[in-house]
DNA sequence: CCATTATATGCGGATATGCGCATAAGCAAA
DNA sequence: TTTGCTTATGCGCATATCCGCATATAATGG
């Protein structure tokens, strides 16, 4: 539980999670690109991540994708909603599609 | 945002705000003896918990009482409930009633 | 005023965290 | 195999976090 929140109480960690909470894939380069990270930054706070059971990776050819673990337990998909929907509500993310 | 999760991140703050979590008020020497910490330490996790506007304070004589802040927005309350939820299913609180 | 109880805070030390740099490791295509 | 792209990791440094100890501050009662 502690450190779960300890994940999510860091600004990259976030903002990766913000990202991945569309429930696609997404590589390490493109969440670098978008959250302005170095590589071993971004490489590093996704291996936290993983640790801590929130996301889960898939090798695709020379890409590693990671997306929100699926199989997160009922209270920990539950936490996770009220983080992201509590960081939208203090910086909405910008829109995809009508701005 | 990142400092409401760092915050919650740690067990003391984590443990006093579940015991606050009952509605009611509780003065530091309360929380002291039920969550083990020396006066020094709770005092100071308090102080963070009331800087990020989690908890509010009031002296009454002697003591300082310390409540949830009744005036959360929405977005914080719902994390914080989510965060309690999950601190429960981790490690259930012991009742007062009914064992 | 003094003693007692409750809480806050300055200080220094130990440990944890986050970072960049350099390098290794994995994979694909030539 | 060599080259290039992507990701992971060892290392050392800078800073943040947490703690206990001692002391200060606040309030109460004698």
């Amino acid at each position: 539980m502690i450190s779960i929140l300890s994940a999510l109480a860091e600004p990259t960690r976030l903002g990766a999670l913000r990202i991945l909470a569309d429930g696609g894939e997404h590589c390490v380069c493109e969440l670098m690109d978008k959250l302005g990270a170095s590589q071993s930054r971004m490489s590093r706070h996704m291996s936290l991540l993983k640790t801590n059971g929130l996301v889960v990776d898939r090798r695709d050819a020379q890409w590693v994708r990671y997306t929100i673990n699926p199989d997160l337990p009922d209270h920990l998909r539950g936490l996770i909603d009220a983080v992201l929907a509590a960081a939208d509500a203090e910086i909405p993310l910008p829109k995809r599609k009508a701005a």
